[in-house]
DNA sequence: TTAGTTATTACTATATTGATCAGAATATGG
DNA sequence: CCATATTCTGATCAATATAGTAATAACTAA
């Protein structure tokens, strides 16, 4: 123990999920590879290894920076880490994964001048927490082959999502400062997979979360427009 | 990325938090450090480096395996890991944190002759989730210095249990194979830290957890004996 | 002005949870 | 053998939370 370099250890990297919801429908940011044979798949997440020295965190806002041009201000937190030898055929590397929140507009608006990436639809098979893989879809509905171990990673993160939803402010990092009710609902019903009822939801949502109501309403809609909410943000806390 | 080893890079490790339920109150496994003045406390949690090729589980069971003396059988789960720069004054680690749990008179009966080692009453300051630091005591109450970061760890960690008491079968690991209700009672008890209604609290037991009633009872009891259960063991998942 | 559609509130029914009470089972002490 | 203390266990009742349905409000488009 007195030289931790003196002997081979595995790399560290952090993989990362940018999420937004769009349409109804769940979606993460995708890396096209140029070494598919390789790594066992077309697409991954975008990740990159920890520096000597250097917080995963920090890793997390660089490598968010480098390959997808978003800034801070996005939500981040850690999900699991994943260090099976195996699970890169390159080499023995433990990644840390994080999810990425981002509203919708602002993540295609970051990435439309990037070939290399795509936001891919994410489907699971299972119901509710069970677990277990999940697969990304294309625009067409073509499923899009996963490198690595990214299809039990993206597995987990749903079943995460769907576990903090209710207790947690998570699904508010989905959209801008101000929102409709409706659009909370529709970022639920993505993240779970199933259509919910509207008083029971907007019940429980203004039960359980901070929601200011700006008095300002939804501009453009066909019908009668709905109300803006803010949420009341807490002192920072996980 | 031709050369994973080309540059130096943060050793990779794992922490285990190996707790027990016994009196009604919560334990955690810990070892004296002999470099106290270095690492910042006398008592640290067992930990020890992921070799090249091991997948991180690998490291768990050698670790308990080497330092405790605990075989397998013991459930365990990652729950976080911490890569800050700082938090090993030796070096860069990052530490994949996993929680381990079994039944009391195994972990003292496993840890019996190893001096170095022991079990520490965990206590925090917050109420529910609120999340925050840990305290350890020894047994006649003074507070135990804990090394680098491992007082955040243990308030994650409790943190963790009491979301997941409720919704996983995680508080079992706590018994043996057979075990009254009331013995569950107070694991839930020792991690919540409140007292809980018997009534209700078996009525929710029996209501989400799958356990069959044995038709034997608890023997040595001055009063009713209670009625003996056992869970009923689901496939693996986590 | 009316029809069409969505947002929001009001109401009702159901399920879940919490607390109290009463009977059952056992050892102990008279 | 009987009363008593104590815990286990199930039943009952109250409070709360949740789900579903219906009614009303607000707006656009024709």
């Amino acid at each position: 123990m007195t030289d931790l370099q003196s002997f081979p250890h595995p790399s560290v990297a952090v993989d990362l999920a940018v999420l937004c919801v769009e349409d109804g429908a769940l979606f993460c940011l995708l890396m096209r590879r140029d070494d598919a044979a390789r790594v066992g798949g077309d697409w991954a997440l975008p990740g990159g290894f920890v520096h000597m020295g250097e917080a995963p965190e920090t890793t997390v806002a660089r490598v968010l920076a480098d390959k997808t041009g978003l800034g801070p201000g996005i939500h981040f937190e850690q999900l699991a880490t994943y260090g099976a030898p195996g699970r890169d055929p390159r080499g023995h590397v433990i990644s840390i994964t994080h999810i990425a929140i981002a509203p919708a507009e602002a993540l295609r608006a970051g990435i439309a001048d990037k070939p290399e990436l795509t936001l891919a639809r994410i489907t699971v098979d299972w119901p509710g927490e069970t677990g277990g893989p999940a697969r990304a879809l294309a625009q067409d509905g073509a499923a899009l082959g996963l490198a690595f171990d990214h299809a039990t990673i993206l597995g987990d993160m749903v079943k995460r999502l769907r576990g903090k939803l209710d207790y947690t402010d998570i699904g508010f990092a989905f959209l801008p400062r101000r929102f409709t009710l409706r659009a909370v609902q529709e970022v639920h019903e993505a993240i779970l997979g199933h259509p919910l009822k509207a008083p029971p939801f907007r019940r429980k949502l203004t039960d359980r979360h901070a929601l200011r109501p700006t008095g300002r309403h939804q501009t453009g809609g066909a019908f009668r427009p709905a109300e803006l909410f803010e949420l009341i943000s807490k002192p920072e806390k996980e």
